[in-house]
DNA sequence: TAACTGCTTGGCAATATAGCCAAATAGCGC
DNA sequence: GCGCTATTTGGCTATATTGCCAAGCAGTTA
């Protein structure tokens, strides 16, 4: 199985997009703390839970949580912690930006 | 001027959809390593001038570039290297999830 | 000024995403 | 089995993204 350039940054493109939704980035946030049931974060997201969920499977298929169905409930972890380091990187871009922006009078 | 939890994430989000495309990852790659006019991107990323540049307007929105137009080429320049070390993070999260994919026989 | 180059913008069609409601599914207690 | 709860899935509409072509625009050269 042959993984092309091309596929490589496919796969990078994906992870990102599954990570590039507020309520999927709070859901990620929260996780970060520890494992949560679907009802959990849907309280926190506010959201309908069909909405909820049709998220945290998009998190799923990008293989940054995984699921464990335990009764009624299913608990979700976050398998990549590493994915918070990446938003100091964010922050700093968004600070620089907003620089930027003030700067030349919103232009 | 406040910013809300749900303003930051929003931002937070808008900055990994920027980056959530395999050209643009391609392109930000290629900035990584020095500054690039968009004829050289064009080349790179094998796409009509116009789709790159609409590319790397989204990423200037975004904040991640810059640009600067001398003579009749317009330079882009990465903002915020920071954001190659995530590749890594990445990477690992491919690498989990490929091997989960596996042994799951692809289920 | 005119022609040329490098890039951006507008417009459009194809495709993908988001979020709601309703229906289906799975596990639990009776 | 029946009803109940937690979650997922299907279906739908609204909205956003992508990428091409054509047109526009700025800088250069003649």
């Amino acid at each position: 199985m042959k993984t092309t350039e091309q596929e490589k940054l496919e796969r990078r493109a994906n992870i990102l997009k599954a990570l590039a939704h507020p309520s999927r980035l709070m859901m990620v946030d929260e996780l970060a703390k520890g494992e949560r049931c679907v009802c959990e974060l849907q309280e926190l997201v506010g959201a309908d839970m069909s909405t909820v969920s049709k998220h945290l499977a998009v998190l799923k298929k990008a293989g940054l949580v995984e699921s464990d169905k335990r009764g009624l409930q299913v608990f979700y972890t976050l398998l990549s912690p590493c994915v918070m380091n990446f938003f100091t990187c964010v922050e700093s871009v968004i600070e620089a930006h907003t620089e930027q922006t003030i700067e030349a009078g919103n232009r």
